[in-house]
DNA sequence: AAATTACTATATCAGTTCGATATACTATGC
DNA sequence: GCATAGTATATCGAACTGATATAGTAATTT
């Protein structure tokens, strides 16, 4: 999926600028499968442009720098509509730098090991947080009406399956990192 | 973490070609969680030459292609291991098209949707064969004394993550999957 | 009160990396 | 007998990231 069908994709939820749809892909809806920074946004935008598939009004705004803000025409809504069924989708990819040394462990003191597994502890959670703020915060008195559920249930299953790893690797290393530190610790003594 | 300590990292376990290592990356050890392609590795693997880091010895083979087998120095193993050390492992990152598309599933036909989770589907499945091809074959008779788990214990750590992610992945689709399917058809239905 | 940090906002660019392609020969399946 | 898949190295254009520049506001720390 290239950058351009990407910036496509964040302008079918609603109008938005370079920057906001760079956050929707840093923090927002987006952030747990795809990437995309402002160095490849802003051109990607401003080609859509060219060719037709945006438009943008330049928003003034007090004392900040001008907002451009774009939006999809009918024809770039209808391509990026065509592209879905058209394009074969890309393989899945997952790149962890925290696995790959992690991966050396044996090499690597405990201390370190115990360190990298609690990151990535860490940054589960904080990812938990962002997929599901309503379920870790149990006890919101009053607007239980409030709409923290989005209604649209391709989001509901997307972010679900985002709750579910994340979970499943909180779940593994709570019972795992014990018992593979203490390994590691056992094979360093019959090594010395 | 760049390309260079990715070679490093994969000579770790023995010389290789260059070949062979983008194997590594594409089916291998390193599969789940890193990628490397040959356009950037054959590069890398020079200049680490030039630096040092690695030797290597060509070898003829019978009408085949010479292959380089690289070897890494004392010097090169040192500077991987200082490196996972010093270096601040970066984010994770997870890529996915077909996630990216389902979340569109609002406006897809709800066949191509049916077909886009059964693809994540089987390529979940291919890749628990790949982490742990034993578990899935439960009557291999006689050789159970194989050596099919390796006595690494932070292979097995890392392989175990993976595996567990595959399984709440598929266990997730397994039990939404009809009832998301249902409501995109109901949502249809009241929109027509 | 001043200074530092963080945020909003666009834009560019060097360096890295991917994906495709070229080359060349083998092995296997149909 | 032919096509496809595999082994093996190498190169290159296109795409993309990450850093940097610019410029101003808001919030927090000192």
């Amino acid at each position: 999926m290239d950058i351009r069908s990407l910036c496509l994709g964040a302008l079918m939820a609603g109008d938005a600028s370079g920057y906001e749809i760079r956050k929707m892909f840093e923090d927002g809806v987006f952030s747990y499968f795809q990437m995309a920074s402002l160095g490849s946004i802003y051109p990607a935008l401003t080609k859509l442009s060219q060719d037709g598939m945006v438009t943008f009004t330049e928003q003034e705004q007090e004392n900040r720098p001008d907002k451009k803000v774009y939006r999809l025409t009918p024809e770039g809504r209808r391509t990026f509509l065509r592209t879905l069924f058209q394009t074969r989708p890309g393989e899945d990819r997952y790149r962890s730098d925290i696995l790959f040394m992690l991966s050396f462990a044996d090499e690597l003191p405990v201390e370190l090991c115990e360190a990298l597994i609690d990151e990535y502890a860490v940054r589960h959670e904080s990812m938990l947080d962002r997929i599901s703020p309503a379920k870790n915060q149990p006890s919101l008195p009053e607007n239980s009406s409030e709409k923290n559920t989005p209604d649209d249930p391709a989001c509901a299953f997307v972010s679900g399956l985002g709750d579910a790893v994340c979970r499943a690797t909180l779940d593994f290393i709570d019972k795992n990192k014990d018992s593979f530190l203490r390994e590691l610790r056992e094979r360093r003594l019959r090594r010395n």
